[in-house]
Parts: C-alpha cells; sequence; structure tokens
DNA sequence: TCTTGTAATAGTGGATACAGTGATACAGGC
DNA sequence: GCCTGTATCACTGTATCCACTATTACAAGA
C-alpha cells in the first residue's frame, strides 16, 4: 500500500476500508457487483485478512451484504429502502437542526450563506461538485447541534443514497439543484423558531425522495440496463 | 464451541458476536472492561479470529471501542451520551408510530394492551423481567411500522443502554414502571392521530432520560463505586 | 434433449505463526 | 527520592495455511 495513505490510515484494514468506501460512494463498484477479498487485497498490496474486516465493517453500516459462506456483494437498495433511508434522514436532521438551533449566532449564519453561495456556484458550474456541497451543507448544519453520534448516523445515511443520487443527478436535464430550495430551510433557522425549523428540515429532505425513486424506478425498466433484471431487482 | 450454539449461530463470528452481546447487555462486562481477544477465544473455544471480527461488529454498533494497536474496551457512555441516544431513540420512534397508525386494527390494539399487561404483571412480580417486557412493547409497536432498517436501529439503541438501565431499575426503591405511563402511548395510538401520537411517543421517551441520567450522576458519587473515577469517567 | 449425478474449482471461514507496537518494570543517573 | 532510559513482556495486526462449502461444468443415463 501506498505510503501517502499510511500516513491517514493507521491500520491496513482501516486502509482498505477508505479504498473499497470510496469505490463504492462513487459507483465503481456497482450494487450486485461481487466484492472478492483476494482480488480487493491484491489490488491494495495486502493479504485478505484486513480486506475481510473492511467488507465486516461495511456489511454492518449496510453498504454491502455478507451471506456466510456465500462471499459479500454491493447492497442493492430497493426504492422502498431509499425512501425509508429519507424518512430516517429526515427526522434525525430534523433533530439535529432543532437542537442546533441555539448555537446559530451571526457567524453560523453567515457561514451557511457561504455554504448556499458554494452550493450555487457548484450547480453553475455543472453540478459535477453539486453533491458534495449539498452534503457538506447539511453536515454544517448537524454539526452545530453539538451531538456525535447524531452527526456520525446522518453521515452514513447520506453515504448510503449518494451512490443513488450521483447516476440522478448525472442524468436529470432539469439539475435537481435549481428545485431543491435549500434557502427555505436557512430562512426557517433565521427565524429562530426551533420547532419550525424542525418541521422544514423534515420536509425539506423529504421532497428529494418522491422524485429520486421516480427515477429509479423509471430507469429500472430503461432499455439502457446492462442486463435485465430478476423480479426482486435491487438497483 | 458447543452443538447447540452450533445451531443458531452460522458462524463462529456471530457465536462470538452473541456471546460478547449478551455479557455486555446484562452487565457481565463492565464498561471500560478491557476485552483481550486471546482470552474470549479461550472461553469459547475457538482462535482469535472470530472474536476479533464480532469485536469489530460490536465496536461499529458502539457497543465497545477499538484504539489501534491499544485494544479493546467496553464503551462507557457519559450521561451527555446517554442522553443523546435518548433524543434520538425519540425521533426514530416517533416516526415509527406515525408509520404504524395505519396498521393498528383491531387486533393490533388488543395485542397492544396484551404487551400492557404482561409490563404491568412483571412490574408487580418484582420487576425481574420488565424491561424486557418493556422493549417488547416497543419492539412491537415498532414491527407495525414495516420498516426493517429503522426497527434495527431502534433495537441498537435500546441495547445500547440497556445495561444502565438495568443498574438503575435495580438500584432504585420505587419501581419505574409505576411511572412510566405507557398507557398515555396506547390512548395516543387509540385516537387514530398519527401526529399526535408522534408527540406523544417522543415526550414518552424522553421522560425516562432525566430521571435515569439524575441517578447515574448520583452514583457517581457514591460510595458504593469500587474504583474512584478520574475526571472525564466513563459511567 | 432434458435431467441428474459427480468431479473440479473457486472462494470462504478459521487457525496458527510471525512481526510490530505499546505498556511496564527495573536500573541507572540527576 | 525522582526522573529518565531501556529492556522485557503482553497484546495487537497481518500473513499464510488448511479445511470446508458452494458453484459450475461436464458426463451419463432416462
Amino acid at each position: 500500500m501506498s505510503f501517502a495513505s499510511r500516513m491517514t490510515a493507521a491500520t491496513a484494514q482501516d486502509e482498505a476500508y477508505r479504498a473499497i468506501l470510496q469505490d463504492i460512494r462513487c459507483g465503481r463498484h456497482q450494487p450486485g457487483e461481487r466484492l472478492i477479498p483476494e482480488t480487493i487485497a491484491r489490488e491494495l498490496a495486502m493479504s485478505r485478512m484486513p480486506v475481510r474486516e473492511a467488507l465486516q465493517r461495511l456489511a454492518n453500516e449496510g453498504l454491502v451484504v455478507i451471506r456466510p459462506n456465500r462471499g459479500c456483494v454491493v447492497a442493492g437498495l430497493t426504492v422502498e429502502e431509499i425512501f425509508e433511508l429519507f424518512e430516517i434522514r429526515s427526522v434525525l436532521e430534523g433533530l439535529a437542526v432543532r437542537l442546533a438551533m441555539p448555537r446559530f449566532d451571526a457567524a453560523a449564519l453567515a457561514e451557511l450563506d457561504d455554504h448556499l453561495a458554494r452550493m450555487r456556484r457548484a450547480g453553475e458550474a455543472g453540478g459535477a461538485d453539486w453533491l458534495g456541497r449539498h452534503q457538506a451543507f447539511h453536515a454544517y448544519i448537524c454539526s452545530l447541534s453539538g451531538r456525535p453520534k447524531l452527526i456520525a448516523q446522518i453521515a452514513a445515511l447520506h453515504i448510503a443514497v449518494e451512490p443513488y443520487m450521483r447516476v440522478w443527478l448525472h442524468h436529470v436535464s432539469q439539475p435537481a439543484h435549481a428545485t431543491e430550495r435549500q434557502d427555505e430551510v436557512v430562512e426557517a433557522i433565521r427565524t429562530g423558531d426551533a420547532e419550525h425549523a424542525e418541521t422544514v428540515m423534515r420536509e425539506h429532505v423529504m421532497r428529494t425522495a418522491p422524485r429520486l425513486a421516480a427515477f429509479l424506478r423509471g430507469r429500472g425498466e430503461a432499455a439502457g440496463m446492462q442486463a435485465p433484471l430478476p423480479a426482486d431487482a435491487r438497483l
């Protein structure tokens, strides 16, 4: 493994975890694809063992599925499961913003505006990095809640749907960032009403779900699919 | 390992996971206690490897903490962290009951009453199994939401605070089950108003947090502690 | 031709062996 | 006596090896 990655990763296992996670997040490993420890280990120049443990970890986070004696595949989410993740995320981010309210001083609000501006710029520039900016915007709000476990859970949910968001944003003609209306969230925060901000955040998160779901359902029947999907297909 | 446990656990790793989890849940492994793979492996008559992977899994769930090259200890939660878990659980269980509302028919309501009755009986019988009944009551409501990932997350949160609940219920003179007021939740469900049920469930969950926190804070200073705690003590 | 049995192969889970790291205890210097 | 350097030891992380499982391909029979 490289020296540079050794700097950031304390152990080989951590190195493997980050590498595989990265490949799943950016869509390099497609859902349903089989992950063979031996192969990955060779690519990363380490033995199977740390790779196995990294896969284990990813399995706990729901990004891959391990069936005993039958290997490991990248977890494909059904449309229903994606919906469920959005439902969970909506209440968790609602909670986060409610708890964060007391910490929104002038400086924090200014930074929030910065995030909005960066998102807008990324959107106008073609949207390549829009998703990252969007996640950063949400992450910033969550971070102000001062609740580590809450922040971690929300981040995990963002990662789980990221591959699907990515293909959606890539294929959709009218970019999602035009219709997302994050400014409503910021407005709600500005009112200082915690209950209201929570409600708005919930609705904001849930607004994306049906549109993403519609896209994925349409894609499921699209001619462009590489192979016909079985009845219980996981997109 | 025993044949009986081999029946339920597909792999040695799973066997180890269940065994360690059980020991943590019932308080046999105290927070802060060091878990040495070698030792546990000997007890379970297997090698270090599956134990390691089981500990890894428990670390992801937040029940143990693994520091690279420095071993594994049972995760002690601070009072703040316990509070945080209750906050998260309150919104997740609120979501669960809201989503479950359409499925509460006469049969489901009857079963809910059964759960209440069983809890009451367990409480009167000394409260030994009250915690289990209480978790079953919540799990039943969650199960009707039909959201697997949501159910799993809530269950994990119940497990994380279980050891603390256990010592609290064991030490407290006036049993908690007398003041818990689960019937309010059932009443709210009976109204059929999903929003209202969500609110009531949230408040119900959050009602426990400050009392448990107060108990644990008091216990931190109690003479009965085995050893004086450092400043950043994790109870 | 289709089905079914069987052999070969790839891959998984687990055990053992080895190297590297952190902790500890002891000895020597200040 | 206290601090510091060092050597030892316990334990962690990784690699390699072995046994077992599942899958696949092929062949023989219906």
